[in-house]
DNA sequence: TTGAAAGCGCTAACAC
DNA sequence: GTGTTAGCGCTTTCAA
């Protein structure tokens, strides 16, 4: 492997001048500046990261903390992510998290911080208990601030905007006497992002809050929910907290007898990109991962190379209600039907 | 930041001492262990990769190339390795290529050397014309050989065993004449795999080969490709190449007033969660991502550690028929019905 | 605008 | 079992 004093050798000048040209310094002629590419292109050379990282004591590079998990929301997310990360010319590191993990989070922190990143990000905030995370980079959490010991904890979410709670006001204005909720596990901040959601639309109308029913974001748990909603015969609407689970509920409704959404609407979460060709089309809510991706890994990058600036605050990022045909107004009472698979 | 002087300073040895402890080398008795790691402990210490990865010209790290997409089968295979690399003890990084990128695998491979890596993993092939990619390092290709210039270049693969094409088999079987196809993009290796695929099973039945219909992987793609195949009269089968297209078929199918399976059989690919909760349940491929990811990289290290030593052969992981309510044998010709929308 | 010298914090090779 | 001595290939600082 060609090092940097044999560029500097073959274009005849220092190898600190090698370093500028390579870095694109300022200081460094024209004339020289093509000389010393050239010769780099011709023995091939490349920097080496690791000599580059101990010199100067930053990596320029960024790890991510990921649970490990192909659901479409931390999938998508993930992605967001590295495209954002090439974006800002970091390398990424990635360590997953297993549910179940012993040392879970921390111990990916951990990991992370010793391959030397110069900044991290929580992907997927789960609770983990309280225990306290020490870093000596900045940090990014997305969703929720997180019990971090850090220079500086950045965080930057989704619909924190008046459209968190769109999809449970959508079955309400369509006439619903209350909404059912599908929550996802509760360990998981988003499952409880979307929780709250569903109440406060709920307490903004002065409604009681119906019993919960918990899944594990699979169509699986969807189903299992779904069976025990369709017990009860007042049902008329349901808020899933994501597309998987509530694609399960109305499977499990189809098979109660109920039609979806002529007996009961259901709503689901993340449009993932077959929700518009199930049967029915899925009424969902929209995240722009992309979005929040890239307004998150600008406030980290910021926060990493101007250590000493105020951070500027994270822009909303609503999401969006997309409606199709899964919800529908209630259907008018019909005595004798309401209760049929309940009594 | 504490350095290793420092820790070897109170724990009352010499740095190479603590060296030696913190990387379990032999040679250290036991009471010194303890004492290394107690100060260590005790001073917050942390290894520093950079400073490893420069004096023994290793980083302990692989660099893995993705495609940039939150579909199901890249997403999975991604998490399928993370899980891999991390029991390997290695370390991630994750370059990822977007669509579209002039660079393409290539200049993300060129990114990760320039990271150092150990090794590199391309996680889902496609077909960028020929350009050869040098590598010094051991490579990993899933699913076929790529044009690589590398010391070593290993291929793990699914379904190269005789179940590859039991998805066209299954609707023979049942007595379909023929089965259509929608493929996936024929830039990627795995959408060429199912398609050849599909031709042998029906080159083994002596059938000829019906115009093919190719998709983008999304359910939207499926749908467009549904609505041509529903113009064909003679239509009871159809392999899509993954779930999302099959989802999208279907739709388009009971749009123009085919019943799924009555009419037409659908058979998908990846054995997506909800397969099971959509209406049909669909008829599926599954693909064992874990265990091929697994497999894979412990060639890999293999591959990196061994450098002398012959490779063994990668184990042939089978895909899985899934059979659910999608497919069913055609239905008895119906003249008049037959051709009905085509007509 | 360019160059020389001094490390960054570790591992490798060898002595003891 | 343990310590000593050299670097690894860059960036930093300072001088020219």
């Amino acid at each position: 492997m060609p090092r940097g004093v044999d560029v500097a050798r073959l274009a005849g000048v220092s190898q600190k001048t090698v370093s500028r040209v390579l870095n694109n310094e300022p200081y460094v002629s024209t004339e020289v500046r093509q000389r010393v590419l050239a010769a780099a292109e011709q023995l091939g050379y490349r920097l080496n990261n690791a000599a580059r990282a101990l010199a100067s004591g930053r990596s320029r590079s960024i790890g991510v903390v990921t649970l490990g998990t192909a659901l479409y929301g931390p999938a998508s997310l993930l992605m967001g992510i590295e495209r954002a990360v090439r974006a800002t010319g970091y390398a990424l590191r990635v360590v997953s998290t297993v549910e179940g993990d012993p040392t879970g989070i921390a111990g990916a922190v951990e990991s992370l911080l010793e391959q030397g990143v110069d900044g991290i990000v929580i992907s997927e905030p789960i609770d983990e208990g309280a225990e306290l995370v020490r870093a000596d980079v900045p940090v990014l959490v997305f969703g929720t601030p997180l019990p971090f010991s850090a220079p500086r904890v950045v965080t930057a979410g989704v619909g924190s905007g008046e459209l968190a709670h769109a999809a449970t006001e959508h079955l309400l204005d369509l006439g619903h006497a209350t909404v059912r909720h599908v929550a996802g596990p509760q360990r998981w901040y988003a499952a409880r992002e979307r929780l709250a959601a569903w109440r406060a639309a709920l307490a903004a109308r002065g409604l009681g809050e119906p019993p919960v029913v918990e899944g594990d974001w699979s169509a699986a748990s969807g189903y299992a929910a779904g069976r025990r909603l369709a017990e009860d015969g007042d049902l008329t609407a349901v808020f899933a907290a994501n597309d998987d689970m509530a694609i399960g509920v109305i499977r499990a409704l189809l098979e109660a007898g109920r039609r979806v959404p002529d007996d009961v609407s259901v709503v689901g979460y993340d449009d993932v990109p077959v929700a518009a060709y199930v049967t029915p089309p899925l009424t969902t809510v929209r995240q722009p991962f992309d979005a929040v991706a890239t307004a998150g890994l600008q406030l980290l990058v910021h926060a990493i190379e101007q250590p000493h600036e105020d951070l500027p605050q994270a822009p909303d990022h609503p999401v969006e209600l997309v409606v199709r045909a899964s919800t529908a107004p209630p259907p008018r009472k019909t005595p004798g039907r309401g209760r049929a698979t309940s009594g």
